[in-house]
DNA sequence: TTTTGTGCAAATCGTTTGCACCGTT
DNA sequence: AACGGTGCAAACGATTTGCACAAAA
């Protein structure tokens, strides 16, 4: 297990499990989609990853687990961070009676221009 | 179909296909889940519908299709909306080269406090 | 030998697709 | 008789679960 996280050790990167998978089994470890996500989730659990849910359909784990948020662009399914320096959210909404705000994601949808 | 969105045109809702499917067949009209999809995504693409993505699983449909944000709780996988006037975003990032902004998404997410 | 941890085959579940059916031209 | 639109059964694909196996106690 250890082993496959030399992988996700270098370099900040933004994957599916699936991606994750390919790549682990390319290179040379042969390990099953389940054992990537099992793997994933406890990562993410305990904060070393970062989930992010942008389009339903897959799920992103970002190795930079910090506070920051994303640009997606639809059609390439491409996501990558966006500079802490791009300040976006100004002031957090109250939150209704009885909750906390746990986290604020943002998504930043591109599209290529004329595309 | 235009008897199905009797049912959405009263009041803004954000809901899953399942849970319009559950609704509209147990009020009267029964019709198949895939039509729910198919409808669903054609009153998105026509833009009377938002479709959110929020948690991976599921796919939540916003009838206020307006530019605004959404609280969701965790755990009970509520959606709501933001008041517009929380302001929340005030500078965009600048897109990398040759893309463009095509929507801002914001998700804030909540834990019942305690909890 | 019991317990704890790990990996994966098979099941699950939301979603999509291909096709049959029906009203219209 | 050909065409267009609609609904749904069956397929799909990402994710999860239940269980078998292995190492540690």
């Amino acid at each position: 297990m250890a082993l496959g996280w030399i992988l996700f050790a270098r370099g900040n990167r933004h994957i599916t499990a699936e991606l994750l998978h390919e790549e682990v089994t390319k290179a040379k470890v042969p390990v099953s989609l389940a054992t990537i996500y099992n793997t994933l989730h406890q990562f993410a659990e305990v904060g070393l990853l970062r989930q992010v849910a942008v389009d339903g359909a897959r799920t992103y784990f970002d190795t930079n687990a910090s506070d920051h948020h994303h640009f997606f662009i639809e059609g390439e399914n491409t996501l990558f961070d966006i500079a802490q320096t791009e300040a976006v959210v100004d002031r957090l909404p109250t939150p209704p009676e009885g909750y906390e705000i746990v986290r604020v994601d943002v998504v930043v949808r591109l599209k290529r221009i004329g595309g």
